[in-house]
DNA sequence: TTATGCACTGTAAGCCTTTACAGTATTTGC
DNA sequence: GCAAATACTGTAAAGGCTTACAGTGCATAA
């Protein structure tokens, strides 16, 4: 396999030279640069990039830990941060913890930790204290998306602010009877969100003087299935069914429209519902939203990683605790009506 | 940072046992190994991965080469993928396509050939001959998943044995009027499978002696969006309408259930609908499916990988043309039923 | 013309492991 | 009890790059 002395015997110069030409650095003659170039390009010359990660002890390389890669949210994210590294010049090393604590915790002790990333990106996670103590062993800069996270930088949306957005959206239209789908996500995941959406959700009923049925309080556990089966228990009672569903987050938004198509109510000339997320099926469904663009947040989070991982200033390098809120935006669209009276 | 020659005078031996010992080598004593991983342990000692790598020439590393990281059945492997590659000690390296051919061609040139993986996984791409050049100029395993790709060892399923399965199963329930769903994916992509879905499609109804109309033969670009338009117009169209349709994926499969509904259609009393995938969806839509268990897939091809990468058989490092087809499975569900007479 | 500075270039050390090889201690066989 | 084999252990080279430092050559200024 090509080296940088094959190189650099073919372009008549030193090693060093080759090195300060592919790097571009200062300090090198245009002629030589040209030939080192040609040099490289000819024998088809990439370094390696172990031997320069021991060299500068940079690796040109980001962490993306996330506990699934398979579900919606995590996937729009990493897509988004995926992009904006490669962009940059840096590979990613993806560490999923699906599989159970025994990947876990090898993510945690081995993986993350052979120095072979330059910098962690955090998704959703939600972070023992020992797990945590190991990410700042690492002495390198993390950020999180999703839910604040101790001691460091994260980006992320106001959940409450979303879910008070939403309702307000429901409670503009006339609705007075409003449900809400939540529910725990999977306990690998961050929990403060279903919280703090619910917590906003409370919040726009209160400042409206609206009831509260304590029947309207649903699980729905994130998921497509679990929005349809909540929505159809409170959409089918006789009682005091809502007449309008906040859902924590698109996808039980989708499965809120079917169990109300399923017990013959129209959406939204019966029933409103509006979801969290800004999924891509929200268009083909009609499902007004908060988004909160999870890819450009993803992008975002990589580019102000790789800003602090080039800062000349070493404060940046530090890791504090700062959190940074992504604008969302009301996307309106026709699963919500003003009430019919 | 603390390095091996901390390690080896805290406890007291040489860093070549140190070494040894903490590779799980012959040839140390009981004692000598007891207080090297002791005094690692105490110390929080983790080798550099970039000093092993370059002293052993291996990158304990799998690049996996995918065109979207945020479509359904790119996630789904990548999540198989990504578990069986932890499982097994190993890293993985994303790259992903998406975000235009400067990304493209910058993964081809320079990322994946910086040494840093040891093999590549590549999942659903149609590569130029020029990327397969790159990729064969790697000397290093590669397996595909997906569609076969020229030279390289394949796997994925039978995709022409699959739409015929599909295809019979509507045929044993005793329609004769069937329509399929098919359609390019993303330029990005390999393009093999539609074609073959759809060559399975017609040889089952070559097979049964069914005509073919040219209207049933539809668009619907492999989005559930797609799916529901394609649908619409067939099943909407009073002329020659299809008692059945089969579509080339799970989600077009489901934009198609949605669409028989939004025509007054009960499904499967007036129409039967079933789709090709295994999608986790495809429970809440009943909808009945060829299952391909893709995250398995992604397992499996992870598996064969570092098995090649860890067998002492120089023979099977090299790369060369081999398709191997994963099982699949009919799952009927409720989308599916007797034709009405 | 000579001194001075500047723009380049090359040599070699260093990054942190692994491992071949040589050496030492311990056991085994007789 | 001694030779030979065995079981460990340590020294040092190698892996491929970057970069500090020490030149070299040339242009400019005096």
């Amino acid at each position: 396999m090509v080296g940088i002395i094959e190189v650099a015997q073919h372009a008549g110069v030193s090693t060093a030279t080759v090195s300060r030409a592919l790097n571009g650095k200062a300090n090198v003659s245009a002629r030589a640069r040209e030939r080192v170039l040609k040099a490289a390009q000819e024998l088809g010359y990439v370094a390696s990039s172990s031997a320069y990660t021991l060299a500068t002890g940079k690796a040109k390389n980001v962490g993306v830990v996330m506990p699934f890669v398979d579900r919606w949210y995590f996937s729009a994210v990493l897509a988004g941060a995926v992009n904006a590294l490669v962009n940059r010049g840096y590979d990613v090393t993806l560490y999923s913890m699906a599989g159970g604590d025994n990947n876990r915790t090898r993510i945690f002790e081995e993986l993350v930790l052979r120095k072979r990333v330059d910098g962690v990106l955090t998704v959703g996670v939600k972070l023992s204290q020992a797990e945590l103590q190991k990410l700042r062993e690492l002495q390198k800069p993390i950020i999180g998306i999703g839910g604040p996270i101790p001691g460091i930088r994260t980006i992320g949306i106001d959940d409450e602010g979303a879910g008070r957005l939403a309702t307000s959206h429901l409670i503009s239209l006339g609705h007075t009877k409003i449900g809400m789908i939540s529910g725990s996500p999977l306990t690998e995941m961050d929990f403060h969100q279903p919280y703090l959406r619910k917590t906003g959700y409370q919040e726009a009923l209160l400042d409206a003087n609206l009831d509260f049925d304590p029947k309207w309080d649903a699980q729905g556990d994130f998921t497509v299935g679990g929005g349809y089966y909540a929505a159809k228990q409170m959409l089918g009672n006789p009682e005091n069914a809502p007449t309008a569903i906040f859902c924590a987050s698109d996808e039980m938004g989708f499965g809120a429209i079917q169990a109300a198509r399923d017990l013959g109510l129209r959406v939204p000339q019966d029933v409103s519902v509006v979801g969290i997320d800004g999924h891509q099926l929200g268009e083909f469904y009609g499902l007004s939203t908060v988004d909160q663009s999870v890819t450009k947040q993803g992008a975002k989070a990589a580019d102000v990683l790789i800003d602090i991982l080039e800062s000349n200033d070493p404060r940046d390098q530090e890791n504090f605790e700062e959190m940074t809120f992504w604008p969302i935006d009301l996307v309106v669209r026709s699963s919500t009506a003003r009430r019919t009276p």
